[in-house]
Order: C-alpha cells, then structure tokens, then sequence
RNA sequence: GCCCCCGUAGCUCAGGGGAUAGAGCACCGGCCUCCGGAGCCGGUUGCGCAGGUUCGAAUCCUGCCGGGGGCGCCA
C-alpha cells in the first residue's frame, strides 16, 4: 500500500528487475546505485558504471551501453541512452504523469493520517518524542522555537508514516531555579510555615520573580543559595506549603505554555516534570551501583557513572544527596519503558547535548537495560539571532509569543496592503468577484502565515546545521518561504475556482473512471518539460519523507515541497506569459481536464508536505 | 590538556567518492491585454591552507589555521 503512494520507487524497481537481468550486481548494490543527473535535460535518473565495470573487469563505457540496452526493456523507461561511462534514463512521461496524479488520488481518497505523505513503515512500533522542555516558571521563549519546531514536525512524520506516537514534554520543574522561586515566594509571605494563603500567580508574575531572584543570588550568593537548598529539601520531603506552591507555579506555568504550543498546533500528551523523578532517581543510583555500573565517592558520598571508552562522567545523586538532571534522567526512561514499550525514544536537545546523552545511554546498556538500545538523541544546531530584533534585553529572554506576534503582524500588513491594491484593481475595472475579507478571516490568515513562516524558518535547515535566524527573512514573502509555498497554493485554488470546482472536484472530474489508465488523458497529454518537472517533483515527495523519516530531518520534506512549488510556479506563469499553449484552463476539454488534474495533485501534495511541517495553506491571501 | 562538531558565492544554506559544485537573499537586465508581478526568465561572484589515498576528492585520511561545543556534582 505504501508502494502503490510512491510511483518514483515503483518506477526505480522496475528498472532494476530489467537491469538486474543483464548482470550478476545484486539489486541493492543497483539501486543504490543510482542518481540524478546534473542536469534534467540528460534524464531522469542516471547510473555510474565505473564502479561496477572495476569489479567486473570490463570497460565501463561498454557497460553502460549493455545497461542502456537492457534499460530500455523496462516499461517504465522512455529512453536510455549511454553517455560515456554513465546511463541516463528517461521515464515515459505519461506513465509517471497517471500514476503520480493516481497515488495522490488514492491518499486523497483514502483519508489516511499524513495523506500523500503516508506510510507504512511505523506499524506496530511505537515511538516516545521528548521535545521542548521548557522550565517552570519561565514563559516559552524564543530559544525553545528549534527544538518545538522539529520535535513537531517530526512527530508529525512519525504518525504519518505508521507509527503511535507519544509527545512527552519534560517540563523543567525541579531544582535550583524551582528551589529559588519558591524561596523568593516565601519573602513576599513571610509567615510561609503557617499559611498557605498565597494566591495564584500569573506566569508574567512569576518570571518576574523568578528573575529578581537571580539578581537577588548574583548580590548575595551564600544567603540565597542556602535559602533556596532549604525550599528544595522542604520540597522534597513533601512540606505541604512547598508542594502547594509547586502546584501553583506548575499550573500557572503549563497553562501558559498550553497557549502558546497551541498557536503552534503542539498537543502534548503528557508533561512529565523532573520532579517526578526525585526519589525513584536516587533509587535507580543505587541500583546502578549495586550492578557496578555506578559507583559511590569515597569523600562526599556523591554517585556516579565512572567514564569508560569515550563516555563522560555521569553525576547521578550529588553530595547533598539530592539527585541530579542526569540521575533524573535515567528514572525517566525506565519509566517511559514500563509506561509504553517503545521501541524507541528520541531526545531532542541541541546538538551539544550529544556526548552527554550518548553516555547515558551506553550507561544503561552496560547497566542491563537492553531496551536502552531504543534510546536516541536528535539533535539540532544552535540558532543564532543575526537579525536587528535579535537581542536580547537584559539578560531576558525574548518570549517566544513575541516573535509570533511580530511575524503575525508582519503577515497582516502584507495581506491588507495586497488587498488594498486588489481593491484598487476591482475599482478601476469592475471585474473581480468582489474580495470583501472579514477582519476575522484576515486575522485568521496572518496568524496562518506568520506561524507558518516562522515553524517553516526552523525545519528548512538541515537539522544539525546551525544558522542564523532573521525574522525579516522569515516572513519574506519570497525566496524559500513558507509564504511563498502558501501563495503558490493560493494561486493554484484560484485557477480551480476559476474553473468552478474545488480540489476534490478537480481531481475526480472524469468521473473517477480509469484515471491511470491507458485512456486517461493524463496520460498522453501531460508531456511537456514544464509538466514532466512538476509531476516528478510530486512524484518525489514520497521519497523525500522517507528520508526525512530515516534521518530524522524534516528539512528533507521541506525541500520536497519547495521543488514542487519552484516547479509549478515556472509552468503556471508560462502558461500566463510566453507560453499560452501551456494554460491549465486550455479550450480543449481533454486537455483541460488533464491540467486540472496535476493542478489538484499539486496542491495536495504540497498542502500535505507542509501539514507535516505545522504550515496551514488559506486557500486565499 | 583530552574529546566532538563546523569552515562551500558578499549574506543564509544545499551537495558528504563521480558528469560543467547548486538554491534563496542581495545586485544587474528583461517579462504585466494575459490562470494572482507576493511571480517568472536571464546574468554576476565560491569549496580555509598544505599534503596524501583514488581512474576520479568539496566529499575519505593526516597536519596546520580559524570558529563553536563538551569534559563527576547547573539544568
């Protein structure tokens, strides 16, 4: 089923089992074989046969003429022609035209999670996503915005592609910084062992506190740091002051965090708190040490993981007996183990953390917890703040719902002034149908392109390359946009209505007879370079979410989408320009048919590619 | 000191053994009676340095230079 979503591997396979035949290279060893050319003129796909032809003992240029012969017998093969010692293939057009428009017709049809983008790959396994992790007491802030984004999109893909999925956000809700919000509550009510009258706080409330707190230690380290030590021993030994206090700062704080995620359209399943962990953390310790993974400190009575081989030191329970983030840590996966039997759970954390995780992991392994090998990290590179709004203001952080409102507003001015111009347009010619936008609808739409520009800056990079984050450059309305991508399929939307259906209409307007069929006229009439790109660009897709899947990078499914929108942006402003023969809404009814079709699969596809991603397209702006 | 990651166009990033190293931004020049000019078409500029492996290196190896991160009680 996964298949038949996926013609370009189709179409690869059928070439191989041809190819296959005119040597003893196993069909692995050719498919990984083969590439892109350089250019699209040269073909579609291409083999390098110098690596074969060593091992063979045979000219590589003769080889390629034998494969280009044996090319040529796979159905899927338009030509193949060799080219020195490389095979350049050409699929048959109209073949990859029905089938590509067929596969996204059946997604459509078939109502599956992450529709074209779908997959079989995850049945039956189960993935825990631990992403974001944001701390009590602090608003969700500008630095969370990578990891949120790809944890999102990734758990997107995951769904997608099969697999359950549990989002667990592990909410920073322990230690030092919880224990010195708590003693600075205690200074705006003294009588702190007496009552428990203090009122709910706001989150901006708290983050205020929370920072005068840490100017308050920076003045005087010993008083402040001892009084907080008190608050988390209060804590931790079930004082039900602190515990009512921690409550309150937990609910203020995840019901704020609830806001903004959901402006983002991120619906964790669970937020699990550090503190969870605090006694079950010193009890794995212990076990760790009686298996010898861990060991005690002679001088301090501190646990810890010794290094060994390249793995770093793991403190696990301090000398103040009090457990550490990482001890916290294992207590988690053990119970994240028992709670889901993943098969596997991915941290998502920058990059740095990397050595870090990786020595916990290998700690649980060598401590006898084989489902350890289901543990990973994915991590992303280091946002920088280039732009002009980048700086911070004393030492705040800025607040990711700021940034949101920024890009919301941005988007807003661009939409009203294009209307104003639209207007402008409508009044000088009486043509238009009138586009009276509600303010609702308007603001509904700038909310859709800023979030969406935003969520999309982040998954664009590979996911390890660190990169400069410029919100100007984000919420452009051009370049490798989500703006952009969303216009283009705004501009396809409009071409349907012109032609009075909507997408689903577009797609079945044959009535839903024998669309891949011989007959189709897709298949004989979608056949110029133009169309051939933007049919091997949808065709594609699949390909790219698999790799985004394997690799655990969205930005592969972000390229996807951008070659199909480069791709049908080139051909629809052809058809508007120089090339009048190329124009979806064409006289003849066949053709016009056909054009329609890929334009509906155009859409589809690049609307599902970007849902994965948490890009929404308004079928206007 | 030890370990890891990264140096590709003026800028932000792809490419990670194969053909003439690609996109976007910026800049320059074209295209509005035309399906949305928020667009399209074309042009300009580059693999940190030095060796090595290979038929072939931006890609793999070594060294150097430059940048970032980590290294038992911060999360």
């Amino acid at each position: 089923m996964a298949d038949s979503l996926d013609p370009i591997s189709q179409f690869k396979d059928d070439l191989i089992v041809a190819l296959a035949q005119e040597s003893a290279i196993s069909a692995q060893d050719l498919r990984s074989s083969l590439s892109v050319p350089p250019r699209d003129d040269l073909g579609d796909v291409a083999i390098a046969c110098h690596r074969f032809a060593k091992s063979m003992g045979v000219n590589p240029n003769e080889l390629a003429s034998r494969f280009s012969e044996a090319a040529m017998r796979a159905e899927c093969v338009a030509e193949a022609k060799a080219q020195g010692p490389f095979v350049n293939i050409f699929w048959d057009r109209g073949r990859l035209a029905s089938d590509t428009i067929g596969a996204v017709r059946q997604s459509f049809n078939s109502d599956l999670p992450g529709g074209f983008v779908a997959g079989a790959e995850g049945r039956g396994r189960r993935i825990v996503i631990d992403f974001s992790s944001p701390n009590a007491a602090r608003k969700l802030a500008f630095h969370h915005l990578r990891g949120t984004a790809i944890g999102a999109a990734l758990a997107r893909l995951y769904e997608a592609r099969g697999f359950k999925v549990v989002r667990l956000n592990h909410l920073g809700d322990y230690g030092h910084n919880m224990a010195l919000l708590l003693y600075k509550l205690s200074e705006l009510d003294p009588d702190s062992s007496s009552t428990d009258q203090l009122p709910a706080l706001s989150p901006q409330k708290l983050q205020e506190l929370y920072v005068e707190a840490n100017l308050e230690e920076q003045a005087e380290p010993e008083r402040v740091k001892s009084a907080a030590r008190g608050w988390l021993k209060r804590l931790s030994s079930n004082d039900r002051i602190a515990q009512q206090r921690w409550q309150m700062i937990v609910t203020s704080t995840t019901e704020a965090l609830d806001k903004t995620y959901s402006r983002l359209d991120i619906h964790f399943d669970e937020y699990r708190g550090e503190s969870r962990y605090f006694d079950e953390a010193i009890g794995v310790a212990r076990s760790l040490v009686a298996t010898g993974t861990a060991s005690v400190d002679p001088e301090n009575g501190s646990i810890f993981v010794p290094p060994e081989d390249g793995f770093q030191p793991i403190v696990l329970v301090n000398s103040q007996g009090i457990s550490t983030y990482e001890g916290r840590d294992i207590a988690a996966a053990i119970e994240r183990y028992h709670d889901f039997t993943f098969d596997r759970c991915v941290y998502l954390t920058d990059v740095g953390q990397g050595g870090r995780f990786r020595s916990f992991f290998a700690a649980m392994q060598r401590a006898g917890y084989a489902w350890a090998a289901g543990l990973s990290h994915v991590g992303f590179g280091q946002m920088r703040l280039g732009g002009r709004k980048a700086k911070t203001r004393g030492g705040d952080a800025v607040a990711l719902d700021d940034v949101l409102d920024e890009a919301h507003q941005r988007a807003m001015d661009e939409v009203e002034g294009r209307l104003k111009s639209a207007d402008a347009k409508v009044a000088g010619e009486t043509s238009s149908e009138g586009v009276s936008t509600e303010g609702q609808e308007l603001a509904q739409t700038a909310e859709q392109i800023g979030i969406g520009a935003v969520l999309f800056s982040q998954v664009r990079m590979r996911r390890t390359a660190d990169f400069d984050f410029d919100l100007d450059e984000a919420v452009s309305f051009k370049g490798e946009t989500a703006p952009r991508v969303q216009y283009t399929f705004a501009r396809i939307c409009s071409i349907l209505a012109k032609a009075g259906v909507d997408i689903e209409a577009a797609l079945t307007v044959d009535g839903g007879t024998d669309i891949g069929g011989e007959g189709s006229p897709v298949r004989s009439l979608l056949d110029d370079p133009l169309e051939h790109r933007v049919v091997k660009a949808i065709a594609l897709l699949p390909t790219a979410a698999r790799q985004a899947l394997a690799s655990d990078d969205p930005s592969f499914l972000a390229d996807g989408v951008l070659a199909i929108t480069d791709a049908w942006a080139s051909y629809q402003t052809a058809g508007a320009r120089e090339r009048t023969d190329l124009r979806v809404l064409a006289e003849d009814p066949a053709l016009r048919q056909a054009r329609l079709e890929l334009a509906a699969a155009t859409a589809i596809a690049v609307r599902d590619g970007l849902a994965i991603l948490g890009v929404e397209c308004p079928e206007y702006m």
